[in-house]
RNA sequence: UGGGCUAUCGCCAAGCGGUAAGGCACAGGACUUUGACUCCUGCAUUCGCUGGUUCAAAUCCAGCUAGCCCAGCCA
């Protein structure tokens, strides 16, 4: 894929101008999930940022798992985020890091703040915490505890570490300012007791560090030089900062932020995805309707087009929904040359060529893609009886139609030209058969120029023809209307969210009758479910006038 | 009514004091073994608003307005 973006966001900005400042030497850039869910589009742009940057660089690209909180992480999900990094092509080499790997830095990195006087045990309740917080207009009050002496902070916090209190009895906070105007900075706790068995270290800890304690620590032990992050951390930098200051870590990593990816008309956000998951509205993380990563590659999205839909999203600090035709785009853009396209038809009427010898079948050779030779030939027989789609074909045509009408003549893709010469309805006016005839000179691939047609259609063989059912899927949610409604209730039908349908394909798609699904990606594009991860996506020839959200006809 | 951030075409997004890139979408046209692809063409006299500084402002200053984020012992 050209690159066909210039200007250099304003991420490389600031890294252009440490590197020329000699602020760092060199570019460590990291993707930190936490590993409590399935990745979806949203991480893919930071994974494919943070990934590309290093790679931009020359520098290192770290792959490091935020687990801080025993109680939300699960390894079924570390296994899946890796799976997904790798499949989107993000190489972390052998740097695969846990952050509950620095359990013992990070505590004694605690034990030297209270040394130093910056942090102290208290043993507010969750609720007194709360009040002595103050408001968002109002200041905080100090905690009682807050004067505690040295001695007693190491004596209290030893007991935390060997598990004499218990979940919530006592905590550990910064200290810092209770009056300030950022709430983040009120003190903010930095350990708390979670007697809870942890995926990585098991049951060594019953205190674990928070967030805004442990990230810079885990950025500062990688040597990261860049933290990048999404928005709603801006409000802790400033403790982020006071983490690496106070614990003198050098050189300091530097947290930058960037806005989320947004896509309208789909479900993102991992809570919603999560909880659509867990209340079983949809099959599971994969479930091709959501826009997790897992469910984009069984839609048949390849990593390229996930890549590219992200570098044409660009990055910067405006909270923005990207258009979804963007990211169909995408996915066109990178098939269209890549895969073969073949026939398929999702309304069928049966085209009878009258001239055409009954009980004949011919092998007709077909090129695979004809902008791309490479991908060869395949061979679609040809016969008698064949099944169209049935808007291809016209009583009465409006003006500017250009496929099958009586007395028009079109071109069937890769066979011949056929002029329609009658059709026949059933009672209730519904077209059952269109009749034609051919004409043996206008085969494919004979070199016949003598005429010209205005229309093509595809069309399948009917006695060769593979049955197939398959389900359409339509994005799960519409943004106007929102996830949820006020009351908490779900905002979709379920029911309306899968189309089965039964279709015709070509021979040459034999298999695909097994096929989970078939993604409509617009304009004739069509993917195959890989749920398997053997089936690639496939792309169709057009499908006549599908839109991008395919609506069962009344 | 505290703090932080953001406002440039329907949707993304460049621009960083010198007179509005690009992509998606859309609309015309050409081409065509896919009404696709490809190729042309069109698509912001204007940058949230109002003032100010300047020969010159989307860019600097001031004041508004709107949106997002923050009061988890989540990340």
């Amino acid at each position: 894929m050209e690159d066909k973006i210039i200007s250099r966001h304003f991420i490389e900005q600031i890294i252009d101008k440490d590197l020329a400042e000699g602020a760092c030497s060199v570019v460590k850039t990291r993707f930190p999930p936490e590993p409590n869910g399935y990745l979806h589009i949203g991480h893919a742009k930071s994974i494919l940022l943070n990934y590309g940057l290093a790679k931009e660089y020359g520098g290192q690209f770290n792959m490091r798992f935020d687990d801080t909180n025993p109680t939300k992480e699960k390894t079924e999900f570390v296994e899946s985020i890796l799976a997904d990094i790798k499949w989107l092509g993000a190489d972390w080499e052998d740097r695969l890091f846990f952050a509950s790997d620095y359990f013992d830095q990070m505590y004694e990195g605690a034990v030297k703040l209270i040394k130093k006087g910056k942090a102290y045990v208290s043993e507010l309740t969750a609720e007194e915490m709360r009040e002595y917080r103050g408001t968002l207009t109002e200041p905080g009050k100090n905690d009682p505890n807050r004067e505690r002496s040295v001695e007693e902070n190491l004596r209290l916090f030893t007991e935390m570490k060997d598990g004499v209190y218990q979940d919530g009895e006592k905590v550990l906070r910064a200290k810092i300012d209770m009056a300030s105007p950022n709430i983040n900075m009120r003190d903010p706790i930095i350990y708390r007791v979670a007697r809870m068995t942890h995926h990585n270290t098991g049951d060594k800890w019953c205190i674990y560090p928070m967030y805004d304690y442990a990230h810079p620590i885990e950025d500062a032990i990688e040597g990261i030089t860049h933290s990048i992050c999404t928005l709603e951390f801006e409000d802790h930098r400033p403790l982020y900062d006071w983490v690496v200051r106070e614990l003198e870590y050098d050189p300091a990593p530097k947290q930058i932020e960037f806005a989320k990816l947004y896509l309208t008309n789909v479900v993102t956000g991992k809570r919603y995805i999560k909880k659509l998951v867990e209340e079983g509205i949809v099959d599971g993380w994969d479930d091709p309707r959501l826009v997790s990563i897992a469910a984009l590659r069984r839609r048949g999205f390849t990593p390229e087009s996930i890549k590219l839909f992200v570098d044409l999203c660009g990055v910067s600090k405006s909270n923005s929904s990207v258009d979804y035709a963007m990211l169909e785009y995408c996915i066109r853009e990178d098939l269209k040359l890549k895969r073969p396209r073949m026939m398929a038809v999702l309304d069928p009427v049966k085209l009878i060529i009258d001239n055409y010898p009954e009980g004949q079948t011919e092998m007709l050779t077909v090129s695979n893609n004809l902008e791309n030779e490479e991908l060869g030939t395949r061979e679609v027989p040809f016969g008698r009886e064949l099944y169209i789609e049935r808007e291809d074909f016209m009583e009465e045509p409006p003006k500017k139609y250009f496929r099958l009408y009586p007395g028009n003549e079109v071109r069937l893709m890769n066979g011949y030209f056929v002029t329609c010469t009658d059709y026949v309805k059933d009672e209730n006016g519904k077209v059952t058969e269109v009749h034609c005839t051919y004409d043996p000179a206008t085969k494919c691939g004979t070199g016949f120029t003598e005429r010209k047609v205005k229309g093509t259609i595809h069309w399948v063989p009917v006695k060769e023809a593979i049955k197939a059912e398959v389900r359409l899927y339509e994005n799960i949610i519409d943004e106007e209307k929102g996830v949820y409604n006020e009351d908490g209730s779900l905002n979709l039908n379920p029911d309306s969210l899968t189309i089965l349908k039964e279709c015709y394909l070509e021979p040459a798609l034999a298999g695909a009758e097994a096929y989970e699904s078939f993604q409509f990606v617009r304009q004739g594009f069509f993917c195959v479910d890989a749920k398997d991860s053997k089936a690639e996506a496939m792309v169709f020839n057009r499908i006549v006038s599908l839109k991008s959200s395919y609506t069962l006809p009344k």
